[in-house]
RNA sequence: GCCGAUGUAGCUCAGGGGUAGAGCGUUUCCUUGGUAAGGAAGAGGUCAGGGGUUCAAUUCCCCUCAUUGGCUCCA
C-alpha cells in the first residue's frame, strides 16, 4: 500500500501500481470525467502512470494552468496527427502548448501553406478527435527512436535526439501518429471538443536565425464550443481596443511614412493626455525627493563607449552623427543614464548629498528591427520617465524599497490593480554577456531580493534576463482583459558608477563608489499609453481625458450661453468644445457618446434662465440639472486622482 | 533582419484586363431642434511606388516601400 496526498492535506492509501485515473476515479466520477493531468511530487504525468510510491498529488483539470497546457500540448500532437494526414511526407519540428494554445513548427518542403487550408485541417482534427483515440506513453531505446526516424526521415526529430539521454526517451502514439514527446498527456482525443488554427508564421528551428524557417500553426482548442466562443470574443473585445485604432479613430497620435517608421507624432488630443500623465509624475516624484534634470537628446560617442553601450549595441544602433569640420561622433542618445552620470560628476559629492534622485523625461532613439515595430509598444524613438538614484551601499535597500512604494502607488492610480514582479537575474552559465565583477553582481541581486522580501511581494525569478550592467526587477500589469503587460522596471547598478568613476567623500573623510539605481515606473510614455488606450478601451479615467466636457447647445439661440458656460469651465482647468454644429440635440450627444467624452452638458432655455447646466455622463446618460457652479465643484471632486 | 499576409477617397471597406464604387466624415444650402444618426446638393482617388506581360493593367507577373501576423532581438 502507498500513502497519497491529496491537495486539501487528507491522506488516502492505494494499492502500489495506482493510476492517476483510478485516484481521481475513487475521488468522484465527476473529477475522473474532467481529469487531464496529475501532479505527481511537482511532476505532471500522464492519469494513466502508475504511481509506486508515497506521493503527494493533484489532479489537473481545466481550471489548472498545468491541466491547460497538458490539454494543449494533446491538441498539437493531433493536429500534427492532422497534417500528416493531410500532407504526407511533411516533417515535424516541435508542438508545445503556450500560453493560449499550442503550435506545431512543420517544414512543408516546397510546397506553399496558407491560412486559406485551415478550415480543412480543423475538419480533419475535429474527426479524429471524435476517435477518441488514447494518447499511449512508450519508453523506447535511443536507438530504437533513431532508427524510427531515420525510417520516416525526420531530421529535426533526430536532430532533438541528439541531445537526449538513452534511457529518457518516450515516445507517444494516438491512432496512427507516433512521435518523440516527453509528455504527458490527456487521457484521449476526445475531450478535444473545440479548435480553431488562429495563424501561420514564419519560426526558425530551434529558434536560430541560421538555421532553416519552418512554418509555425498556432492553434487554439477547448473542451467545450463555449468555451472556444468565449475566447473569440475576447480577441473581438482586444481588438475594438487596440490602442493603434483607437489612437486613430480618437486622434491622439499618428504614424508617417515621411517622418519615418516607428516614430510617433502627438497628436493634440494625445498630448494633453500625455502631459497630464507626465504632470502626475512630475508632482509624485517631487513628493518623493527627486530633481529634475534636463539633457541633450545627443552625446558623444565616448560617453557610450564608456558606458558599455556602444560595445553591446552600437552595432544594432542608429549610427553616429559626425560634426561636419571635426569629424567627432556623436550619438542620438540611447540611454539617459551616462549623462545623468556626467550630472552627478559635476561637482564633488558628500556622503551628506546622498541620495541624489536624478529624474527627468528623457527620450531616447534604438534602432529596433523593421520587424519589431508595433504601434506604440515598439517603437524606435520614445520618452522614458527615468531616474537615477545615487546613494551609499547602505542605502540601497531603503531606495529601493522606496521606489517600489512609488511604482505601486502610480500603477493604483491609474487603475492597474494586478501586477505582477519579476526579478530578472544574470545567467550564471553566460557571464560574458554582462559588465562588471561577480561581487558587484552578488551585491546588486541580493539588494533586489532582499528588498522584494521585506516589501513581501509576489516575485517570479528569471535567470537571464538582466540587464548587461546589473539585475532588474520588472513590473507586469494585468489589464483589463487579463493579458499582461510589462511596463516599469527598477535596477540596481554597481557597475556603471564604476564605469564613470562616480565618488563621494563618506564621514570617514575616504572616497566611495556610489551604488546606482534606474528606476522608470511606467516604462516608456509610449508604451504605457498604449497599455492604458487597452485597458481602459479608450474611456479614459476623467482627469486623463483630453476632451472631458462637451457643452451643447440645444440651438443657436443658445450659442452665446454655451460659450459663457465653456469659459467659465475653462476657469476652472476643465478641457472640452462646444458643439456648435447646427445638429439636433440628439445627434450631438451621439457624436460626443461615440467620441468617448466623460461629461456633456446640455444647455438650452431652461438652462440659460437659471444659469445651470443639465448633465450627462458618457455611458450612463441623464444625471439631471446642476447649477454652473455645482457642477465645476462636482467635476473637481470626480475627477480627483 | 527573416517567413507569410495586406496596401483602392480623410476613415472603414466593396470591386475587378476596357482608367472606379458604398457607408461614415468633410463642404455648401435648407432645417433651430431637449438626451445615441433631420434633409438636399457638391467636392474628394496617377487604385502605395517602379518595372514587365498585353491592343489595353488599378486588376496578371516581378521588384521596392509601408503596414501587419509571427520568429529573432529588446540598454
Amino acid at each position: 500500500m502507498i500513502k497519497i496526498t491529496l491537495p486539501d492535506g487528507s491522506v488516502r492509501e492505494y494499492d502500489s501500481g495506482v493510476t492517476g485515473m483510478q485516484v481521481a476515479t475513487s475521488i468522484s466520477e465527476g473529477l475522473a470525467r474532467v481529469a487531464l493531468s496529475i501532479k505527481v511530487n511537482g511532476e505532471v504525468w500522464d492519469l494513466s502512470r502508475s504511481i509506486t510510491t508515497d506521493s503527494e498529488v493533484a489532479i489537473l483539470t481545466w481550471n489548472d494552468d498545468e491541466g491547460k497546457s497538458t490539454f494543449w500540448h494533446s491538441s498539437a500532437h493531433l493536429m500534427a496527427e492532422a497534417l500528416e494526414e493531410l500532407y504526407p511526407g511533411v516533417k515535424l519540428g516541435i508542438g508545445p502548448s503556450i500560453d493560449t494554445g499550442f503550435y506545431y513548427d512543420v517544414d512543408f518542403g516546397d510546397r506553399e501553406f496558407s491560412s486559406d487550408e485551415f478550415p480543412n485541417i480543423e475538419k480533419k482534427m475535429i474527426e479524429l478527435a471524435r476517435e477518441k483515440n488514447a494518447y499511449v506513453r512508450k519508453d523506447i531505446s535511443k536507438q530504437d527512436a533513431v532508427d524510427y526516424f531515420t525510417e520516416k526521415g525526420d531530421q529535426y526529430k533526430l536532430d532533438l535526439l541528439k541531445d537526449l539521454e538513452d534511457g529518457t526517451i518516450t515516445f507517444y502514439t494516438q491512432g496512427n501518429f507516433t512521435d518523440l514527446c516527453r509528455g504527458p498527456h490527456i487521457p484521449n482525443t476526445g475531450s478535444i471538443k473545440a479548435l480553431k488554427l488562429m495563424n501561420v508564421a514564419g519560426a526558425y528551428w530551434r529558434g536560430d536565425v541560421t538555421s532553416k524557417q519552418l512554418t509555425r500553426i498556432y492553434g487554439v482548442s477547448f473542451p467545450k464550443q463555449k468555451e472556444l466562443n468565449h475566447y473569440l470574443e475576447i480577441l473581438e473585445e482586444a481588438k475594438k481596443r487596440d490602442h493603434r485604432k483607437l489612437g486613430k479613430e480618437m486622434d491622439l497620435f499618428a504614424f508617417s511614412e515621411t517622418v519615418g517608421m516607428g516614430l510617433p507624432l502627438w497628436l493634440p488630443k494625445g498630448t494633453i493626455l500625455r502631459e497630464r500623465l507626465t504632470d502626475f509624475m512630475k508632482s509624485a516624484q517631487i513628493k518623493a525627493g527627486y530633481l529634475p534634470v534636463i539633457t541633450p537628446n545627443i552625446g558623444s560617442k565616448a560617453l557610450y563607449e564608456t558606458s558599455g553601450h556602444w560595445a553591446k549595441y552600437g552595432e544594432d544602433s542608429f549610427q553616429p552623427i559626425r560634426t561636419p569640420n571635426e569629424g567627432e561622433e556623436y550619438l542620438l542618445k540611447p540611454m539617459n543614464c551616462p549623462h545623468h552620470c556626467e550630472i552627478f560628476k559635476s561637482r564633488p559629492k558628500s556622503y551628506r548629498d546622498l541620495p541624489v534622485r536624478l529624474a527627468e523625461f528623457g527620450t531616447v532613439y534604438r534602432y529596433e528591427q523593421s520587424g519589431e515595430l508595433h504601434g506604440l509598444t515598439r517603437v524606435r524613438g520614445f520618452t522614458q520617465d527615468d531616474a537615477h538614484i545615487f546613494c551609499t551601499e547602505d542605502q540601497v535597500k531603503e531606495e529601493f524599497i522606496k521606489v517600489i512604494d512609488l511604482v505601486l502607488y502610480v500603477f493604483r492610480a491609474l487603475g492597474f490593480e494586478e501586477y505582477t514582479a519579476q526579478i530578472s537575474l544574470r545567467d550564471p552559465e553566460n557571464k560574458e554577456k554582462y559588465i562588471g565583477d561577480d561581487e558587484a553582481w552578488e551585491k546588486s541581486e541580493k539588494a533586489i531580493v532582499v528588498a522584494c522580501e521585506e516589501k513581501g511581494m509576489n516575485t517570479v525569478t528569471e535567470l537571464g534576463e538582466a540587464a548587461f550592467y546589473g539585475p532588474k526587477l520588472d513590473f507586469m500589469v494585468k489589464d483589463a482583459l487579463g493579458r499582461s503587460w510589462q511596463l516599469g522596471t527598477i535596477q540596481v547598478d554597481y557597475n556603471l558608477p564604476k564605469r564613470f568613476e562616480l565618488e563621494y567623500v563618506g564621514a570617514d573623510n575616504e572616497k566611495h563608489t556610489p551604488v546606482m539605481i534606474h528606476r522608470a515606473p511606467f516604462g516608456s510614455l509610449e508604451r504605457f499609453i498604449a497599455v492604458l488606450i487597452e485597458h481602459c478601451g479608450g474611456n479614459f479615467p476623467l482627469w486623463l481625458a483630453p476632451e472631458q466636457v462637451a457643452v451643447l447647445p440645444i440651438s443657436e439661440k443658445h450659442a452665446e450661453y454655451a460659450d459663457k458656460v465653456f469659459a467659465a469651465l475653462q476657469d476652472a482647468g476643465i478641457t472640452g468644445f462646444v458643439d456648435h454644429r447646427s445638429e439636433k440635440t440628439g445627434r450631438k450627444i451621439r457624436d460626443a457618446e461615440i467620441a468617448k467624452v466623460p461629461f456633456m452638458l446640455i444647455v438650452g432655455e431652461q438652462e440659460m434662465e437659471s444659469n445651470s447646466v443639465a448633465v450627462r455622463r458618457h455611458g450612463e446618460g441623464d444625471l439631471g440639472t446642476k447649477g454652473l457652479e455645482e457642477f465645476v465643484k462636482y467635476f473637481k471632486e470626480a475627477s480627483a486622482v
